[in-house]
DNA sequence: GTACCTATTTGACTTGCATCAATTTGGACG
DNA sequence: CGTCCAAATTGATGCAAGTCAAATAGGTAC
């Protein structure tokens, strides 16, 4: 049984270390038993620090792994044969990228990196092969791709019924769950991704976001300044995401 | 090795018959070999025949299965706390709903035959363990919720970019495809849903459809009538779903 | 066939957000 | 510290699609 005193030496420079890592109970291993820690351990790898900016992989090109994000945050983003981006998605710290790459030979996505950011990878082949053998790693897999699914249909909901502000404030509440997953402040975070993302994820024009940003900054409910940003009413917030179906409120 | 001469006997009431099936080269079986094909069938309950407007399962209740259509076609919806419905999709003979309910405990969706509907019942536990020993079948349901994602993440693009034009040229497009895949007419077809079904699946009012569907027919794109459409000029409802990459067209 | 209800279509009007245009802010770098 | 370029903001205007309202068509039960 393999548990205890580990020495914290550094681990060989392409192994992670599942034992050590702080986000173990929101990341894949938050799935398993210690004992089964090892095999998972010894098929990732420690994957490069990416700068701001630089892809972690590209749309169209060979899929072979998934990644999970360690520090930083990455964009997913789908080009059309027009040209266009469509922005999928954004990933912090203990989430998992490329789930939606694993129909195809290819990567159905491009994922970009926000600011500097460091990944775990798991190849998928030796991916399969171990969640063949690790019935709660399997389960987990199907949770999180099914997550994944639920997440993409809250998504058209909102874009297909909601107004601006309610598409803002539901991101916004959204990141804010999320770094208090991460037992950071909940309420006073600076975003990792630009207006342009923001507009572009939420099917907004940039003016617009800035324009409902502004707006809440007026009415108290945030401040903001450039991707500072300060929840100053969450419950006003939470109020706004829900305001659609309000019947006949006035003001 | 279990293969030739079964005779045409009525299968025992409870358990469906893949080997039999006309869709096996579509639904899950497609995925395995031929002698693992007992084992599907092991798992595999015959499901009952839903009428038009009956639940498959519903929103919330406790996640049992996941279902193949084997005919008809089912719709599936989420519905908010504030009591909108938001339509997440439409499912139709081999296609494999409820994988987005695989993360929780109850169902994330309702689904709700289109019209008089047979399916295939797979017990979620039954089938995780069957995936477990057949690396074949654990890849296909990976692919299966990996191609849901894309799907969704089309749609989520369709709604946040797209004309009210593109995306029911887009719809007709997909449907058009996914009857041929099943040997039908890919032109010449019966609309599942109704005009309501279709606006709130792509976030349009249903006067907008119903608009858009009259111009393409004053355009000589489609002919409908009722429920019954006939793509006249495939090319050019696909040159419309990509007709806002246009720079500059006059008409 | 007639009555009744729902789905669909059509028309007139309104509006939220995109678009276009012009500033202002902010970060990177010599 | 000033220069330069990209990001963000603010203002003015137009339009695609929503909303409201009414007519028509389809489907089902009696």
């Amino acid at each position: 049984m393999a548990q205890a005193l580990r020495f914290r030496q550094a681990p060989s420079p392409l192994k992670a270390s599942c034992h050590q890592c702080s986000l173990s109970n929101l990341c894949l291993p938050l799935a398993i038993q210690d004992n089964d820690l090892d095999s998972l351990e010894d098929i990732v790898q420690q994957g490069r620090i990416y700068n701001r900016g630089e892809h972690i992989f590209d749309q169209s090109t060979q899929f072979r792994s998934c990644f999970a994000v360690k520090s930083g945050s990455i964009k997913t983003s789908i080009i059309t044969e027009s040209g266009e981006e469509q922005v999928t998605g954004f990933f912090m710290p203990g989430e998992i990228v490329g789930l939606d790459s694993m129909s195809s030979e290819a990567y159905a996505c491009t994922a970009k990196a926000l600011e500097r950011t460091s990944v775990c990878e798991f190849p998928v082949d030796k991916l399969e092969e171990l969640t063949g053998k690790l019935p709660d790693l399997q389960h987990h897999m199907y949770r999180l791709m099914s997550q994944e699914i639920q997440n993409s249909h809250q998504l058209a909901m909102l874009l297909s019924k909601n107004t601006a502000e309610e598409r803002i404030a539901s991101l916004l509440l959204s990141l804010s769950s999320r770094f208090q997953r991460r037992r950071m402040s909940p309420t006073n975070f600076s975003l990792p991704m630009a207006r342009n993302d923001i507009a572009n994820f939420l099917g907004l024009a940039v003016e617009t976001v800035s324009r409902v940003f502004t707006r809440f900054q007026n009415q108290g409910i945030i401040r903001a300044r450039g991707r500072e940003v300060e929840l100053l009413d969450v419950e006003a917030l939470q109020l706004v995401t829900r305001e659609f179906s309000r019947q006949g409120c006035q003001q």
